[in-house]
DNA sequence: CTATATTTGTGCTGTAAAACATATTCTCTT
DNA sequence: AAGAGAATATGTTTTACAGCACAAATATAG
């Protein structure tokens, strides 16, 4: 049974990293062709192979960026928040002929704005701020990708999800009592951004839980003693 | 004792991947700015921390990118070929304050052009072209990235040494005999590049030789079996 | 041209984490 | 509300690979 909800979501307007940049006829251009999409929980936004049509601006909800790896194991390699834009590297990139090499999934029910690569080409030609926008961006996200191989290749299992957690914190913040994270995860989920099987990575949340560093129920997760999880996250 | 050896280098006006997209006004900004610097065998660049002041182009030899990761282990993020355009993800990345994140160090004598970042800027606030070729490079740049994230996390040392070999190949080629890599590494880079212990990377390179996939000679690598290869990264 | 350091090559040992096995609890669906 | 299928939890076994020790071969320097 569908049950009719009205969502809250801003208007393209009111995405000021985007909106602020562009001119009259900038925006003119991106209000007749951005297209808000809806998505469940668990819904699959795009895929490996998918060939990318559009770059998206996520507006409400959260979004796991993930590869396939071998046997199964996924590997999620970003985690958004609104106001972030994603699917449009597979856009630029000279190696995506064979489409996406991510997959993109909400991890709660999230809504997106869809702008065509045609429309962004176009603004990227003409507006050179924005230009040097998606430079930024690019070269953020590449700095946490190298960084990222090195995390996940030399730390033991404890950092690593001690990283993962305060990356959370980071990333999506805490809910009003001010200490626990403000997204929710499967032991699944935190597994694939911890690079562990999943096993291990109940074992060493429970682990934690039982060092008093953190309290968990359920999903959510409760930082204690967060000099703790700096301290294992650089020591290991 | 130094001796005065010629060096050949192309001028800034043959780099074409840059020169082609130039304006004759961008072209004179860049003559006026742009510096040539040479680097002997294993000299270091830049280097972690070292504030971003210049973008740099390689034109001459052979550049690794690394990062200093626990207990000395270094991890090697990139390996440049001429042409090849670095130093320019920290000038942009907003999370650059702490300078470079990376190392850069010749593995054979090299020369570079060092832009200035404000040269850079520029240029790329008036040239839309320019702009978006900086785009599609660190889109390429963030999906190999990605890629190695899964790849050094998820595959077995025998198909992260594969990969490695076939990489060499495809970024520097063959020397004249078509099958012997235009490269020489230390055991120690091709563990770096691999994330792997040195050992492992010495035990599993003769292992290859061994079993007829590989010949090696010194530094020298000489693929046999290149299918072998393939199937050794695929399937482990 | 020695002397010292670095790189390369092998074998052995220990261990972190995967793989597997099995409950138990949760959460969808009908 | 009941039953099926996920997700969570925890203990046991196995193994891939790091870590170490040491020898031989190269490279570098004095």
């Amino acid at each position: 049974m569908s049950r009719k909800i009205s969502i809250i979501v801003p208007k393209i307007e009111e995405v000021k990293e985007i909106w602020d940049l562009l001119t009259e006829e900038d925006r003119v251009l991106l209000i007749q062709n951005a297209n808000l999409k809806h998505y469940r929980r668990n819904e699959l936004i795009h895929c490996e192979g998918d060939i990318p049509t559009h770059m998206m601006i996520l507006v409400r909800g959260k979004v796991k960026i993930y590869k396939n790896g071998l046997g199964g194991r996924t590997q999620i390699v970003r985690m958004l928040k609104p106001n972030a834009w994603f699917g449009y590297r597979a856009i630029f990139s000279t190696k995506s002929y064979h489409g996406y090499n991510t997959n993109a999934m909400a991890t709660e029910d999230s809504s997106v704005y869809q702008i065509p690569a045609s429309t962004i080409n176009t603004l990227l030609h003409r507006n050179a701020s924005l230009a040097y926008n998606f430079i930024v961006r690019l070269a953020d996200e590449l700095g946490a990708s190298d960084a990222r191989v090195v995390s996940l290749t030399q730390k033991h299992v404890r950092a690593r999800l001690a990283e993962t957690i305060l990356f959370l914190k980071d990333n999506y913040g805490f809910r009003e009592d001010g200490s626990t994270l403000d997204v929710c995860l499967s032991r699944d989920d935190i597994a694939s951004l911890s690079n562990m099987t999943t096993s291990n990575a109940i074992r060493t949340l429970s682990g934690f839980a039982k060092e008093e560093i953190i309290k968990i129920e359920g999903r959510k997760i409760k930082i204690l003693d967060e000099e703790q999880l700096f301290r294992i996250n650089k020591m290991g």
